[in-house]
DNA sequence: TATGAATGAGGTTTCATTCAT
DNA sequence: CATGAATGAAACCTCATTCAT
């Protein structure tokens, strides 16, 4: 069967179009995420389609390695505030330890280049979190809004939370507490 | 360079720059943008020295709208809390009325083609609200916290309110008090 | 107005593309054809949308330069043999002093790269012979075939007789009577 | 390269690149050919050096399957008429039986991919029709002119009566008559 | 030998920018 | 100053060919 795709190469490009879109964003060509990757430049589209399909792909995969940072040892029997702070402080920390990765996923994501069906798909790994926040507007831990908007909200604050990490690494637990507690309230009632 | 002829024409590129940047972001072109303005190709270059240039400007032209939005009628006097309404609900109703500049606001953020001086500009409207929450914070009535954190996430829940009025036209009251009180609870303590 | 675009560049454009498609078929490449024509490889771009177009604006450019060959000083009132042969023998002649149009026409009507509504197109300029063909086999003068049948036949020997007269120049003439002549006996009963 | 294991894809490949030439001419790609004889990308290249020698072999190929139709029950002893009505009618059939080798051909030939050699060496398989033309000349029968002016004219006249056969299949009978009293009218005094 | 991934030169086309009009 | 044709670097992508498996 000849030489099999090489999941190694996959993963090169992969991990070469994250910092090169973390670093230049949708603009970063074709040419230097191969360069980067080690490869011809026409490898490149022997595993990605096109450079609209390679910004897809690599968005799920990051989303996907997000996912496996938060989703393994997710306690789903604990009670909601421990189980959205697991969320929550996994966020950050894989945020924190992947600053190429959030970047490129927050610069795919404003882009304008991403399909709402990848956009769609990106979520199903976080199926669990969402079934569980439903669960908690239901039982009125949670405000009685769309869990959207809930989700968008912790998300955000997440975020924030790990630009200020990044800024001040002295004050990181300062910082995951702040951030965290001012999640909770702001979606508690 | 420093003044040019025409404001109508500066403004019109930047009317179309605003809409096709929210439409493919950084991606758009400058033709694109031009035969969008009414005005030929090399006409833009003279009114923006280049594409990057072109792009701070629109930023700050669009922070300025905002602003401009909610600084006049800012209640100076009134106490901490009505005084950060204000500002978060003239937020989202700029952004409701301004879809196509909200949008090129968050393309351009996350593009990474925005300078940080371009970003540090844009804030400089703002600096009366930042005061104002400073003094919040030394009173006791905002969480002892960066006052970038504690508005970040101010912006962040004012975005995510933005989104979900516009998803549902017929909750936006609703959606604009949960947007508050769910900032407000945020940030104090 | 700017520049306008310059008749003569599309044509040096057309008259490259010639020679190149003369000697490499489809296969020349649009660089070469703009180098040939001494424009810069983005020029070729704003005369021809592609090079797909650009092949068809050739075929039909090739095609009228034929008919103004031919059709200027067309007998209409001559009987039909002699306008047939003054069909004929200005084709020829077109043909023998134009080796690289002729060449051209030929590759591309073989190359499977040219449209139908092209091939159509390059037909109209020809009409006042097709017509005169109709009647000659309605009169009884040509045989009873369809008109595109006696017409194919005579370009074909046509364009045979331009490769005999080009292979023995000194045998021009002899080779013109030769051929009209096989056309002639070829289409008449 | 001398003898190569399996004839079967040889074949196959000059199948699928008769084929694939018929519809893109020299456009087509090696890698459609491949695909088309269901052979992998690189086994082409076991059986023909290049594309360029794929093509002087499709093309001979194809000259020698024309010859397998004419020349075995090719009337030696017949007189001149019937020997070139035998010619043009199985000429004829052979290309109507065979719209893409037809095709094929025609492309190749006028694709200005062709080598002078390659040219030469198609011709061979039809020496025997080329003598009895040259003694028809002698004869008297034929017109004196080279015969490959005559056989040119034959073979235009013949590609032609193939297409309206084609177009009309109706009226098939008729148009090969007509064919062939063209042509035979066409070389004779 | 057959396979098909890998290669990289080169193809077509886009596009920011310049500059003649 | 406004225009838009002209430019050519560089973008994306294709494809003939090579070569590891």
């Amino acid at each position: 069967m000849a030489r099999p795709l090489s999941p190694e190469k996959r993963n090169a490009l992969l991990v070469a179009a994250t910092h090169a879109v973390a670093e230049q964003g949708v603009l970063a060509s074709t040419a230097s995420i191969a360069r980067r990757a080690g490869v011809a430049e026409g490898t490149l589209f022997t595993y990605f389609e096109n450079k609209d399909v390679l910004f897809q792909e690599l968005y799920l995969h990051l989303k996907d390695e997000l996912a496996e940072t938060i989703m393994p040892d997710y306690p789903s029997e604990a009670d909601f505030r421990l189980r959205l702070e697991h969320v929550f402080q996994h966020y950050v920390r894989w945020g924190v330890a992947n600053t190429a990765g959030r970047l490129a996923i927050a610069r795919l994501s404003a882009s304008g280049q991403l399909w709402d069906e990848t956009r769609t798909k990106g979520m199903e790994p976080f199926l669990a979190v969402s079934q569980m926040m439903e669960e908690a507007v239901q039982s009125g831990v949670l405000l009685d809004a769309p869990i959207a908007f809930l989700y968008s909200i912790i998300e955000r604050i997440a975020d924030t939370t790990i630009e200020f990490v990044e800024r001040q690494p002295d004050n990181a637990e300062r910082h995951r507490q702040l951030g965290f507690h001012a999640a909770w309230r702001a979606i508690t009632p």
